[in-house]
RNA sequence: CGCGGGGUAGAGCAGCCUGGUAGCUCGUCGGGCUCAUAACCCGGAGGUCGUUGGUUCAAAUCCAGCCCCCGCAA
């Protein structure tokens, strides 16, 4: 007999999870919960979620209330009485009413080590802090946020090159493996379940618009570690030559400098090497600034003949 | 009608205010130099200046409409 599942989840990172869940003959997927379709871009083109593409292509039940709590389509779901209530990256919080639906467990597959970095954007912050590791956890799901007693775990390295894009996708197949491989010890009962030391937890909020700005002060190491964090979306910016301009790669290299950060180290046709925070220099090697294309370095510097070098390139605001 | 920047050679830009035969850097093609080069030197090709209309002897440049790209805000 197969399990049934509600599935819950919006974007690419629960796309894996809920597709190998519609594969398995095991478990039967009988309605996804998603965001509302998203008004994308300067033209507001109403897209919906990846999750929500993948369930009406295997013709699933999709519910898309804006606010659980009160809803509609709650109700529904409590009605249905699922075995599994699964989250993955779903986008709201939800009610206990809900929670206590599940007949078996309500578990979540989150993107990070728990205890560290519960909220919105694990992946984001893991990398931008210039973490080694990172990874999945799964977890019960309770009424505060991410703070479930933890089920199973599994770590993976972030590489030099790491982004956020690559990251999302590696870690949202582990973490497809992993709950393939907890879902049958949850369902028998034989899982030992941890709580999450209170000591070591900490927070990864949405990206604001204001973090999404490069402290041209810090290391090169820590402006690499911000751009990669924000790549492929939103992108972090800086103020190059006076134009809010977004940084899409830099190298930070092993020269060092006595000259203030922001300032011109070196300057060639195809190289714009800049002064960082503890003497420690990078170079930027693909950018957009504000209304024009994204470019490389080469063209960017062939319509900036004006840059040169000791000058102070990246500014405040 | 949310605010703002922009559309000039394959790429990135200048020229526009103060109309008068299109410029810079890169790339590309040909040649040269070098042990060598994302280096250097010489030469060439490549543009109906987003589009439509208006003003003018003359429009990339001034005026009006339209299309497209982008940043912010949502």
């Amino acid at each position: 007999m197969s399990t049934s599942i509600v599935f819950m989840g919006t974007p690419e990172f629960a796309v894996p999870i809920l597709q190998s869940l519609i594969d398995a003959p095991e478990y039967d997927v009988k309605a996804v919960l998603t965001q509302p379709d998203h008004r994308v871009g300067r033209k507001h083109v109403l897209t919906p979620s990846p999750v929500k593409k993948l369930a009406v292509e295997n013709q699933i039940k999709v519910l898309q209330p804006a606010k659980l709590s009160g809803s509609q389509e709650m109700t529904e779901i409590i009605e249905l009485h699922p075995d599994l209530l699964i989250t993955a990256a779903y986008g709201q919080f939800l009610p206990t009413k809900l929670l206590d639906a599940a007949q078996i467990a309500a578990i979540n597959v989150h993107g990070s080590l728990l205890p560290k970095y519960r909220g919105g954007a694990p992946v984001q912050y893991s990398i931008i802090n210039g973490d080694r590791e990172t990874g999945v956890t799964i977890m019960y799901m309770v009424k505060k946020m991410d703070a479930g007693d933890m089920i199973s775990q599994r770590a993976i390295p972030i590489e030099p090159d790491d982004d956020n894009g690559t990251m999302f996708k590696k870690l949202s197949i582990l973490g497809r493996d992993l709950l393939l491989d907890t879902l049958p010890d949850l369902i028998s009962g034989n899982v030992k379940p941890q709580k999450q030391d209170p000591e070591k937890v900490t927070f990864s909020p949405n990206i604001s618009s204001e973090q999404e700005k490069i402290d041209y002060t810090m290391s090169a190491q820590q402006i690499d570690d911000k751009v990669r964090g924000l790549r492929p979306a939103p992108i972090g910016n800086m103020k190059i030559d006076g134009l809010r301009t977004k940084i899409y790669d830099v190298t930070p290299l092993t020269e060092k400098t006595e000259l203030e950060p922001g300032k011109v180290v070196r300057i060639d046709k195809h190289h714009l090497v800049i002064a960082a925070g503890k003497g420690t220099t990078y170079q930027i090697n693909e950018l957009k600034p504000a209304g024009k294309q994204k470019m490389n370095i080469t063209a960017y510097l062939n319509g900036h003949q004006n840059i040169k070098e000791g000058m102070q390139v990246v500014t405040d605001d």
